[in-house]
Formats: C-alpha cells, structure tokens, sequence
DNA sequence: ACCTGAACACCGTTCAAGT
DNA sequence: ACCTGAACACCGTTCAAGT
C-alpha cells in the first residue's frame, strides 16, 4: 500500500517466523534450503500472523528469497500447498493413549488433543475441514474417535455421521471464537475493532435485544478463551452422550 | 478456459437463475435494473451452481451484462457484496413462534429453522459465520436463541458462549457434510471424485483402520442427509442440556 | 443517479530455458 | 534436481468521465 511499484528483490532477507517461534532468514546464509517442510511452516507462519488470505505464492517466494515459480517445484499448485498445512497442523495432534476410563470422557481427551493442536492457528484451522481423511495423522485420530464411539453402541452409520461432525465442531470452535480468530490484527487496529462492534451493540434498541446487550460483552470479545473451549468441548462430548443409542455395561 | 481472450460482450444474454429457481434474464427487455437484491440474488445462485470462488465481481457484471466497476455503485467492495449474500440467507430464516414447550425443544426449532434457511445454499453458509450479529434477521435469531438458553438457568457468560457456538455449529453442519458441500460438481466429474474418494479408502491397511474402513461409506459420501442433519442437531441440543447449571422447574 | 473506459497492482500458472 | 524469465489470463479497485 505505501510502496506501490516497488520491485520483489527489496524485501529478499525479510524473516520468516516459523510457527514453532523460530526465526528462519534465508538472506545469504541459508541458502539452497528451500523444501516442503520449511515453506509449509512459514505459510502458516504467515497466516499466524498476517491472515490466511496474506498466503500467497508470489508473497511466500519473496519471503524465501526465491522466484515464485520455485515453488511448483516443491507443490503442484497452491492447492496442495493449502493440503501441506491443513496436514502439517493434525500432525501435531498429540493423541492419548487409550484407557480404561469410560469412552466419553476418552473421547474428551482426544477432542481435547485436537483442539490443541490447531488453536495456535485460527486462520489455519479451516483448511482441516475437509482434509482429515487424507493424511496419516488424520486417519490415526478419526480411527481412534470412531473407535471409542462405536465401542459406546453406535452403528457405523451414526457413528460416522457424528463423528466426522464432532471433529468439523472442533475446528469451527477455534474458527469462531467471539473475539475474531481470522487475522489477528495488532494492538492498535484490533481495538477499535472491539470498540466498533462495541458501540453497534450499545446502539441496539434495548427493549428488542434484551439478551443480546446482556450477553454482548461475551459475543463482541472472547475475555476468557480457556472457559469457552472448556464448555462448548464439555457441549459436543455430553451431546453424543445424550444420543447414545444403548446404555454401556 | 475455452475461449480465452474472449470479450465480455460475448455474454451479455447469460441468464441468472435466481435462488428461487426463476430465471432472471437482462439481455434487452430487463435492462436498467440493476440492483443490490438482484446482484446478491445472483451471486447467491452462481455460488450455488460453481462455487463461492466463482463468485467474482468480474464475473457477476458480465452476467449482468454489465460492466465491473458498474457493481462499485450498489457496493462499495467485495465484502460488502458477500455481506449482502450472507445477510440474505439469515432473512430466510422462518423462526417459529415461542409455544410453552420446553427451552431444548424450542430451541431445537429454532436451529432446524436456521438449518433450513442456509441448507440450500452451502456454498454460501460459512459466510454467515462471523455476520449473525450485523443484520436485523440474525440478531433476532440470537435474541430468540439466547432468550431460550437463559431461560434454562445459564449465566449470560455461558448462554453467550454456548449460544454462539451452536449457531455456528449448525453453519458447520450444511459445510461439513460428508459429500462434499462445495462446489456441487455436475454428475460426471461427482461420480469421477466419489470414485477416487471410494478407492483411497479401499487401499488403506484394514488391520490399522477397521472403524475407519467401516464407517467409509457414510464418510465419503452423504447417502441420507436428513439423517445426517437430525442426528447432529440432536446432538447439539442434547449438549447444551447435558451441561445445564441448574434444573428446571 | 447510474454506468463506462482506461489504468494499476495484484493473483495463479505455463512453458521454455538455464545450471 | 532445482530454479529463473517472460508471458498469459485472470483478480479487485481507483479515478475521471460520460449521460
């Protein structure tokens, strides 16, 4: 915006912070390392930082130092670049080993592995949405939720259907998070943004709206993220409880 | 992509089917009128029938027969327009007069009604995301909703976080099934994708994925959607009551 | 009030070519 | 094996101008 015409070389040696919180420059030391893995990492990175929409190939080749047509080398298209970082967050998934605790409260536990994995990366977590069934780590946590719901009564076909729609939730719970979990814009930006959607709320017709001018200080901003995964994870898990077709022994 | 470097007075007499399923033409007699509801009616039926990435400013004035920067007058950017479709599928929304039945009941009437309105129109649904609060249709959904979950002994903190969730849990519901609820591909290239979608699961190891390979066939595709929809709304209903503070009189 | 024309700064992607 | 250069067909958007 304030440097239009300026030419791709200028930026060469900006950073990249990769995800994990590293710095990765690649100005003139680390050159010749450009791989799948460490785009993916500064893609999301990226996102983390500036929004999902801020991913760009031309962007992402400019912060590597390197030609934006380098990158077809490593991806076919940017669809598969999306497909490395959807891949690259449930590979983080730290699932539980199975107990003897009764299945819904493991069930919790591996929702629970879930929702750590991807609340570090709003922007990211959408692109899991459909993208599950298509890498290891995906299968692996889907095999062990659909193995715990089926061993609670379940027929295939119920627990198919819910537990595909149990795992989507998770996503759209760190997706919709009140507080605006897209681009996580700086102090400043962020909030008049928060005094924006303040002030539309209070020029609501109170007679109309009474429950949502009680609830708007929790639907504008997130003040206590912790207690809002806590209680709507506590929601979907005693939600399949309250359908479970047979009482376990 | 076959006839590229066409110009756009090629397509000036390319119908519109409206949402509705009328067929909105503007080749000579309908010229003129040019609307905000006729532009979001016909972005609403291009979504439908290509995609929401089809959805271009470029694209719907050519179905106008238009020039672009003409949707610069009805909009002021992009994102006003995808405001506009977002807000038209919350106005469907027919919300059912309270009766005296109990909070979850009701409250389960009012998310099948929202589930109704935005079930058509999949591509579109994740638009309504993060824009429930910004129209009059949406805060009445909320008020109502809210009005319900507060009524059930919640706090206003937990009403506003639950409450928020299950509306966007119902979004995630119509984006999230299983067949794919993008880009409503014709039969061809459907079956073509359903196919591959079969045959990766059929080349998994059975010893490692047996809950997996069981539930495939509800997971590659959506045979019966109604189940679908009711079994998930159930338990998102059943959720909310599982975690009920205090029992109702 | 409503629309056009020309231009700008971006996109993703292909293809041939360099080392 | 890995990357570059030039080109193409798209985007959203601005600004001045037409009627």
């Amino acid at each position: 915006m304030d440097a239009p015409n300026v030419p791709d070389v200028i930026h060469l040696a900006s950073p990249c912070t990769s995800y994990s919180g590293r710095v990765t420059k690649r100005s003139e030391g680390a050159r010749g390392r450009l791989s799948r893995d460490v785009i993916v990492a500064c893609a999301i990175a990226l996102a983390d930082a500036e929004g999902l929409e801020a991913v760009t190939i031309r962007r992402l080749a400019q912060e590597q130092g390197v030609t934006p047509m380098a990158m077809y080398w490593h991806f076919s298209d940017k669809d598969s670049l999306l497909d490395g970082m959807a891949e690259s967050l449930v590979a983080a998934v730290k699932l539980p080993e199975p107990t003897d605790q009764p299945w819904d409260e493991q069930l919790h536990g591996i929702l629970a592995a879930f929702l750590d994995a991807i609340r570090p990366h709003p922007a990211v977590a959408g692109l899991a949405l459909r993208r599950i069934l298509t890498s290891p780590s995906g299968l692996a946590l889907a095999e062990q939720a659909l193995d715990l719901i089926r061993s609670a009564g379940f027929s295939d076909e119920w627990a198919a259907q819910a537990g595909s729609f149990l795992l989507c939730a998770v996503i759209t719970l760190v997706g919709s998070q009140p507080g605006g979990a897209g681009h996580v814009l700086e102090g400043e930006a962020r909030d008049q943004m928060l005094r924006e959607k303040r002030a539309a709320m209070a020029a609501l017709p109170p007679a109309r709206y009474p429950n949502v001018l009680a609830a708007a200080p929790w639907l504008v901003a997130c003040p206590d993220e912790d207690a809002y995964y806590a209680l709507n994870l506590r929601l979907l898990v005693q939600g399949i409880k309250g359908i479970q077709p047979v009482a376990p022994a």
